[in-house]
Order: structure tokens, then sequence, then C-alpha cells
DNA sequence: ACCCAGGGTCATA
DNA sequence: TATGACCATGGG
């Protein structure tokens, strides 16, 4: 059993996913803050009330832009993202990553970075962690970076893959030498593709079997499920 | 009524 | 470095 053969009976279960759900690359990375520990279905909320500008019908004017989280009162952006959970604490960092995106240059500009530097450069932002990093690195700028979650570490310790108390750095290297490992060359962009998927599926999966067998206990990402073995 | 969700920061030892 | 408190809504 290796990584690429678990990646392998996902894809074949769940097909190609394609993502990150959303439109522009700003809004993967703020989907990438709001979906902290939160269920997506919250997040999705909080993102139609930001495209819509908090107006109930249109003519709508979209406050999903830097410029108009970084202008927006807290109170004001506190209420539009209500529905995903700590919007206070949430509103803080969509601000402050708002303002230091637009100090950056915006998208264009932080792209021109390379990959170890972009990282960093994200992570140095209050409220960007490991995996919010990792999602807007993988998902918005399209750099080979795998994310790691909290299923990816619960999933593969269960399977025995891995140390349960292997901290994040660890994982994702691990992941990142072993998935597709000495199985072929691969340029960036084919790592990319692989790392995209694998991680959505990992989601996926996560949802399915949680859907399927709510609180079952029985799953893996519960206790001991079979279908990843 | 309880459990969980695509985490991160900060204070403390 | 490692643990704990805290943030908060909505669906099963």
């Amino acid at each position: 059993m290796t990584l690429f053969s678990i990646y392998q009976k996902l894809f074949a279960q769940y097909g190609p996913q394609q993502w990150w759900p959303a439109d522009t690359p700003f809004e993967v990375m703020v989907g990438a803050i709001l979906t902290q520990n939160t269920a997506w279905t919250n997040v999705e909320k909080s993102i139609a009330q930001l495209k819509r500008g908090g107006h109930m019908c249109p003519p709508y004017e979209s406050l999903l832009t830097p410029g108009a989280i970084d202008q927006l009162p807290h109170e004001q952006l506190g209420e539009l993202i209500h529905a995903s959970g700590y919007f206070n604490v949430k509103a803080t960092r969509l601000k402050n990553f708002c303002h230091w995106y637009l100090e950056q240059g915006g998208f264009d500009a932080l792209n021109r970075l390379d990959t170890a530097s972009l990282r960093r450069h994200l992570l140095s932002v209050n409220g960007v962690g490991p995996e919010t990093a990792d999602d807007m690195m993988l998902y918005a700028f399209n750099r080979p970076i795998f994310v790691v979650d909290a299923y990816t570490r619960r999933i593969f310790s269960r399977l025995g893959i891995v140390d349960d108390a292997i901290k994040y750095e660890p994982l994702r290297e691990r992941f990142e030498l072993e998935f597709i490992g000495k199985r072929k060359r691969m340029n960036d962009d084919e790592h990319v593709a692989h790392y995209n998927e694998y991680h959505a599926l990992i989601v996926v999966h996560a949802k399915d079997v949680c859907r399927t067998k709510p609180q079952c206990g029985q799953c893996c990402l519960r206790r001991q499920c079979d279908f990843l073995k």
C-alpha cells in the first residue's frame, strides 16, 4: 500500500475534482481563511454574501475584492461572514490579509516570487498558518505544494502509514517525496495537478463517508474503514 | 443535546 | 517545545 495506490483508489471512486471551488485566485485565498476549522457549507454562505455585497437583491456590488475588504469596517465585514463562524477572528484576519496583499502589489507581484519565498511570505501574515498558506500556494498560485489537513493525518495514521504525532512540515515533505516518488520525472505543472487532485479527493472522500454514515464511528476518518486498504 | 467541521494565535510552563 | 484556552456558526 503506497501513497500512490491510495490516490488511484480515490481517483477511481470519485474521479477528477478540478479544485478549488472558486472563480478567481483571490476567492481561493478568502475561502482558505474562512474555512479554517469550519464546514465548507458555511463558507459558501459567506462567499455568497460578499459577492452580493450584503444585499438581498440586485443590483449587486461585489465586496469580494482586496480593496473592498481592506476598507470595510470590521463590524460590517463580521456581519457578512457571520455564517462561517469565528467571525470576529476571521474579519480581522481577512482585513489583515487583504491589506498586506495590496501592499505587496497584488496577485501578479506575489506570483513573481519563487515558490519558497512566496510560501515564507504568506506564512508571515498573521492569521495565515501552514494549511491556509498551502491552500493558497497550490490552489491560487499553482505551486507544487501538497496541502496537509486534519483528514490527511487521520487517514494515513490510521492506515499505519505515518505516526499520528507527525508534525505538519514533515508530513508535507513526506507526501511530496513519496507520492510520485521515483515513478517518473515530472515538471511542476504535473506535480501541481496531482497534488491538487489528491488533497481534493481526500476531502471529498471525507465528506462522502460522513454523509453516508454520519458519526458512525466506522469510516476511515473515525475508526476502521477498509475502503482505502 | 452532543459532535464535528478543509486552523491559528496567544499565554503559560 | 508542548499543551490549553479561545474563537462561533450550522448541519447531522
